[in-house]
DNA sequence: TCTGGGGTCCTAGGACCC
DNA sequence: TCTGGGGTCCTAGGACCC
């Protein structure tokens, strides 16, 4: 019987980096593991089925399952891993969406003649991962992007599911209205109080009754996901909108000094980033957390793009100036920044990545050697990078910003 | 007994311009 | 003395996602 399908292919890699730990130390397979230290990062479906979820603090996570072992991060086979199954979506079509670092969206509807239905592409594709990369890979399969997401997360671990062209509502409308993205929860708690569990209660709303509780955003959108329209088109590449970083420093009172020294060391890592990606920014964001979790943000919007260190360490302080007040009475656990309103940098903006006299590298001489990484990163490819640190260690630097050391 | 680090998008008010 | 409507930019906050 011939059953039509959708041109969506949703691919999204099981626990990612607990599989990926599994993969290269035989010794974890088959056991509960966790990713992480003070937080799981990512847990194996041994340790999910123990009740080990993502975000979960590493006490909890060790309560619940006893035998947990518990693996650091290492970012580095991540990123190969990631760099290698996205290799194989390319090869098996060049539309593809990359959403994160695990998953993606691939348009498969111009493929039937050449590599055969949805479903046969996705198994070979599977099957691809698997051989060639060593890792398990999920697949789901419907009309539109949303779909086969949640069809991708229905399948899990390890599985393929497509939903066929006519039963989308079908099999949308008993799940928890969780499954649709926008979601979380404050609109799920909205929701829950009016009695509305399922997408399928959800749909029998009309439009405005939906506005009235969550908004005419969320409204408008949830109201067409409910009843299955979702007209996105893969998007093959849509460049970042900003670059940020963020560093937790811990409770307790924290000195100007110390809220300066970490506001340097992030400034000089996005920009960083920024250069080596050729990026230029105009709004710098300043982001504070304090101890009862309350956030707040100030930003700043300069004339003109830049990616220099030292021009936005102006701006980070003069914001962080501005916050003491809120800061001298709370204590502050959190700092992040970011540079939004990204546009790609001229040549002209890119020179000089790294002025050695300036008060940055004044403050913390390292810098200088970022500045100088940076130059070889550019000129030879990253493991020359990876050379220089060593041999940068041999020499006695410390290199505090890198995080892809082997 | 807490809660990491990286992002995206939306809303809303005020300033400013035509 | 009174004072429309539309558009864009900036700032701050919030929800959500992986």
């Amino acid at each position: 019987m011939f059953v039509a399908e959708g041109d969506f292919l949703h691919a999204d890699l099981d626990s990612f980096y607990a599989s990926v730990a599994q993969r290269d130390d035989p010794a974890l397979r088959g056991k509960p593991v966790a990713v992480g230290g003070g937080i799981v990062l990512a847990a194996s479906y041994e340790a999910k089925a123990m009740g080990v979820r993502t975000a979960m603090s590493g006490r909890i996570a060790r309560r619940l399952c006893p035998g947990l072992i518990e693996v650091p991060a290492t970012f580095t086979a991540y990123v190969e891993a990631s760099r290698a199954v996205f290799e194989i979506f390319r090869d098996i079509t060049p539309i593809v969406e990359g959403v994160s670092i695990d998953e993606a969206f691939l348009d498969v509807g111009g493929l039937r003649r050449v590599s055969g239905s949805p479903s046969t592409v996705g198994t070979t594709l599977r099957r691809r991962v698997k051989e060639e990369v060593g890792l398990p890979i999920s697949v789901g399969i419907a009309g539109s992007k949303f779909l086969a997401k949640v069809a991708s997360a229905a399948s899990k671990p390890d599985g393929l599911l497509s939903v066929p062209v006519g039963q989308e509502l079908a099999f949308l409308h008993p799940l928890p209205i969780e499954a649709l993205w926008g979601v979380g929860k404050v609109t799920g708690g909205k929701l829950h109080e009016r009695g509305i569990g399922t997408v399928g209660a959800l749909a029998a709303l009309d439009e405005q009754a939906l506005i009235d509780i969550v908004g005419p955003g969320s409204g408008r959108h949830l109201h067409a996901l409910a009843h299955g329209r979702d007209p996105r088109r893969v998007e093959t590449r849509s460049r970042r909108r900003s670059i940020g970083a963020q560093r937790a420093i811990g409770r307790g009172r924290h000195t100007g000094a110390e809220l300066d020294a970490t506001l340097v060391s992030l400034v000089d890592k996005v920009t960083r980033r920024l250069r080596s990606g050729e990026r230029i920014g105009r709004t710098f964001v300043l982001r504070l957390r304090f101890d009862d979790m309350t956030r707040v943000t100030r930003s700043r919007t300069v004339r003109s793009a830049t990616a220099g260190t030292d021009a936005w360490l102006v701006a980070g302080r003069a914001l962080l100036e501005e916050a003491m007040p809120m800061i001298a009475d709370r204590g502050v656990t959190l700092v992040g920044i970011s540079i939004t309103g990204l546009d790609e940098a001229g040549d002209e903006q890119l020179e000089l990545p790294f002025d050695t006299d300036s008060p940055t590298a004044q403050r913390r001489p390292d810098a200088r050697l970022d500045g100088a990484l940076d130059a070889v990163r550019d000129r030879f490819g990253s493991s020359a990078v990876t050379r220089a640190v060593l041999l940068g260690r041999a020499e006695g630097f410390s290199t505090p910003q890198l995080p892809d050391q082997p």
